[in-house]
RNA sequence: GCGCCUGUCGUCAAGCGGUUAAGACCUCGGAUUGUGGUUCCGAUAUGCAUGGGUUCGAAUCCCAUCAGGCGCCCCA
């Protein structure tokens, strides 16, 4: 018989995993409630067209990386993020005449065909925000707001914040298009990569690592291309207003010109945020502003920003959290009596478990150590007295009580 | 999709061509038939990811497959 094992790059979250995710969970409600979000949940898998439509088909991701399967000759699509199914929701549940900002939170498995590594998975964890119905700059600084009072809240500080705006479609292909002209000259010189990047993603140019375009990009008239304030006077407004906001929230960040992301919907605020105790995988958080996606999707014309966490990457920042101890475990060879006093104790809200096979008391005893804060012994001397025996396992502190004082004590 | 490295019990591992496949933790049993977290004993891999090969002889060398790690790519 071959053992069936968890397919690759996916895992199991284990026992010993959940205090983790459930800290997480609960700063992630905690957190984002305080600005008002609400949680939502939408499916794992939707049309494939979505995906195409919204991320965008040229994209890395709707290319290579999709699980994409027919069922009745619908093609569909495990989730590879959730922003597209968000606002396929918003627009499906006509959340456009709830009065703005609409502002919803996600957390839930992502699939990614990709090569794993560390802190890369097929199956892996998101949790997000989207905020619908603001255009001004102070939704911007909000939502990186959320980002960075969630990673705090989480205990983690050594992060970074890097900013760019990539403009309105406007500006941006007036910066497309001088990029590839100042690049013309050396389209031969670039790599395979970035020679099809150049005619269907040219912003994509600017992430290349080979260090042969890398040359390219240094060149004096390149750089200047690059690092040229390409954006219109009103992005730039757009822009500034969010630095002031932030500057003025004590939000340190960076500008990153070469900051591009790969997802075809944003437009202006773009933002990361990094770990430096990540290795390769090091951006726990990506977002920025997608004004026309709502539009694109065939929803009304409504702006948006928002952003997504990768779980797993958090959860290796938080690192250990000790597993909770149940209360009680009930120390007895006779199982009727323990099943029954056990139960009385979970109906008072104690958490609470007994032995199964009538081992004997030091084995019992030992077991309770490992698991429960307290010991109760039920033996045939207290069941003959009709008392109760309650030992404390952290300070050795026993006493023998008659049972109706017993949940006073536990309490 | 590409490159480099790794694969011995549930876990962490020693072993580097001839060993009875160390050791530790966990688990289980006993010392201790009603008192744990310390201690002491004992049990637990005919097996070294899988399949081929080389050799008198392979966990050890070679090849393939599978899985994992890291980097590129991409991204959370």
């Amino acid at each position: 018989m071959t053992i069936i094992k968890a397919q690759k790059g996916t895992k199991d979250i284990l026992p010993a995993d959940m205090p983790v995710w459930h800290f997480m969970e609960e700063k992630a409600n905690e957190v984002f409630s305080k600005y008002g979000a609400k949680e939502i949940r939408t499916p794992i898998f939707e049309a494939t067209e979505l995906f195409a439509r919204g991320v965008g088909d040229t994209t890395y991701i709707v290319n290579k990386e999709m699980y994409t399967f027919e069922k009745s000759e619908r093609s569909l699509t495990l989730r590879p993020e959730n922003t597209a199914g968000v606002v396929r929701s918003f627009i499906e549940n006509g959340m456009h005449r709830l009065s703005m900002p609409v502002k919803l939170w996600y957390k839930g498995p992502m699939f990614r065909y990709e090569r794993p590594q560390a802190g890369r998975q097929r199956q892996f964890h998101q949790v997000g925000v989207e905020v619908f119905g603001i255009k001004q700059p102070a939704a911007d600084a909000e939502v990186i707001l959320m980002a960075v009072n969630y990673l705090k809240a989480l205990g983690l500080n050594d992060l970074s914040v890097e900013l760019n705006s990539l403009g309105c479609p406007k500006c941006r292909d007036n910066f497309k298009n001088s990029l590839k002209q100042v690049l013309k000259p050396y389209l031969g010189e670039l790599c395979e990569d970035c020679q099809t990047r150049y005619e269907k993603n040219p912003l994509r140019l600017l992430d290349c690592k080979v260090p042969e375009c890398q040359e390219i990009f240094a060149k004096p008239e390149v750089r200047n291309v690059i690092f040229s304030d390409f954006i219109c006077e009103e992005c730039a407004e757009h822009f500034n207003a969010l630095k002031s906001y932030l500057d003025e929230l004590k939000i340190t960040y960076s500008v990153n010109k070469l900051l591009v992301r790969g997802l075809d919907y944003y437009n202006r605020t773009v933002f990361e945020i990094k770990s430096n105790n990540l290795g390769s995988q090091n951006a726990v958080c990506g977002g920025g502003r997608y004004d026309s996606l709502v539009k694109n999707l065939g929803g009304e014309d409504i702006p948006a920003i928002g952003f997504a966490m990768g779980m797993e990457r958090l959860a290796s920042l938080i690192g250990k959290i000790e597993e909770t101890k149940t209360t009680a475990f009930v120390v007895s060879n006779n199982s009727a009596e323990a099943i029954k006093l056990s139960e009385e104790l979970r109906n008072n809200g104690i958490s609470c478990e007994f032995d199964f096979s009538n081992k004997k008391f030091v084995k019992q005893i030992e077991k309770a150590s490992k698991t429960a804060k307290y010991a109760i012994i039920l033996g045939e001397d207290e069941l003959k007295t009709g008392k109760i025996t309650i030992k404390n396992l952290e300070t050795s502190e026993q006493k023998t009580i008659s049972k109706d004082l017993l949940l006073s004590e536990l309490k």
